[in-house]
DNA sequence: AACAAACCCAACCGCATAAGT
DNA sequence: AACTTATGCGGTTGGGTTTGT
């Protein structure tokens, strides 16, 4: 038994509003007020409307102050910088952006800004291959992960495969996540620091499997120059030891499972996109095969960030999303992520 | 000029959750 | 506590508009 409508559909106007319902709709809110209760609204105005979409014209289209289209340079930044931070709750990044709409948001993204990024990237990407081809091949040292070229010459970096098995699924999870490839991007996805006492989880098994990076905040941090999400610290603080989310941490619970699975709702964003503009940067997989596997073009040098005064499309990206300036900014972030983490360990079973 | 493809955006749909009983 | 209902939200769709051929 599914819910019961909110409206009797047979009875209720669909489509495109009219003039005269705006009218009609605006004039009265703007003298009763909704009255709290959408449902009832249509009736006392008069208007063959379900309440759910008298609502949405109210708050998408006829609410006093709202700015449509035309938006500016830093309101283009805080769009991005909160997508990247949490992804696609356009309702949270509508409330940091006065007059606009969690709708006009999410159309704008998708179909100008998404672009926009995606294109900037694929331009860069492109001309720096060209002009680094031969700088590329000569790189491609005995010592160095193995890179496959696919037939439509996109350099392709090959992970090797994990010895220790993928976790077993949860609930409602799908099995994308449980290969090597989407562990790779949930880390991408994470972007945040990983703490030592995660640095010492059983995947630093220098035979053959990843080894989970000490510190990924690189290439995130260049598109966002935030404080590192800590998530394992985040749980670690959780001082007793039989605190069930202190046992995130422990082999009761699989990291990789568990932990990975709590990482990937963290900011719901969109994986294949973020792959993306990953792979169309050089200098992002170098900088990562250099610290994790002691190889690439930083000489081997592998602590520390990457230097900021170094001209990358990441820093170009950067400083395209850093935001000018953002009410309230770092606070908002840091609820959405621990309200998304606690989430997850709901999501997980627990308490 | 005619048509097709791509783009854009308002509106809809269904789910999750808060609020009320 | 259990159930019902309204609201809020994000994903998706449909149709109008623009652009390309």
């Amino acid at each position: 038994m599914g819910r019961a409508p909110c409206c009797d559909k047979a009875n209720v106007k669909k489509g495109p509003w009219s003039p005269e319902e705006d009218a009609k709709l605006k004039d009265y809110i703007e003298q009763h007020g909704t009255g709290g209760n959408w449902i009832a609204l249509p009736q006392k105005i008069g208007l063959k409307r379900c309440g759910k979409s008298c609502r949405l014209r109210w708050l998408n289209y006829l609410r006093p102050n709202l700015k449509h289209g035309g938006f500016s340079e830093e309101e283009d930044h805080m769009i991005c910088n909160l997508y990247m931070s949490i992804g696609s709750r356009w309702s949270i990044i509508a409330a940091q952006l006065p007059g606009r709409t969690d709708n006009d948001i999410k159309n704008y993204w998708n179909t100008k800004l998404k672009k926009k990024l995606l294109g900037k990237q694929r331009k860069e990407h492109q001309a720096r291959r060209a002009s680094n081809l031969k700088q590329d091949s000569m790189k491609k040292s005995s010592n160095s992960i193995p890179l496959v070229i696919a037939d439509h010459g996109i350099q392709t970096p090959y992970w090797p495969e994990p010895l220790m098995p993928i976790s077993t699924s949860y609930p409602n999870q799908d099995n994308r996540h449980n290969d090597h490839a989407s562990l790779r991007k949930l880390l991408i996805k994470l972007g945040g620091k990983f703490s030592d006492d995660f640095q010492q989880e059983p995947y630093d098994d220098a035979k053959n499997s990843l080894q989970l990076p000490i510190e990924f905040s690189s290439t995130y941090q260049q598109f966002n120059d935030q404080k590192s999400i800590n998530l394992f610290s985040f749980s670690s603080s959780m001082s007793s030891s039989d605190n069930p989310y202190s046992k995130l941490l422990s082999n009761e619970y699989n990291i990789e499972g568990a932990g990975m699975h709590m990482l990937q709702g963290l900011n719901g964003f969109p994986v294949d996109e973020f792959d993306e503009m990953i792979c169309n940067n050089p200098e992002s997989l170098d900088e990562f095969k250099c610290r994790h596997y002691g190889v690439g073009t930083n000489n081997g040098v592998s602590s520390g960030p990457i230097s900021t005064e170094s001209t990358t499309a990441w820093d170009d990206m950067g400083s395209f999303i850093n935001p000018p300036n953002i009410t309230n900014y770092e606070a908002l972030q840091q609820e959405v992520r621990e309200e998304c983490a606690f989430d997850q360990l709901r999501y997980l079973g627990f308490p």
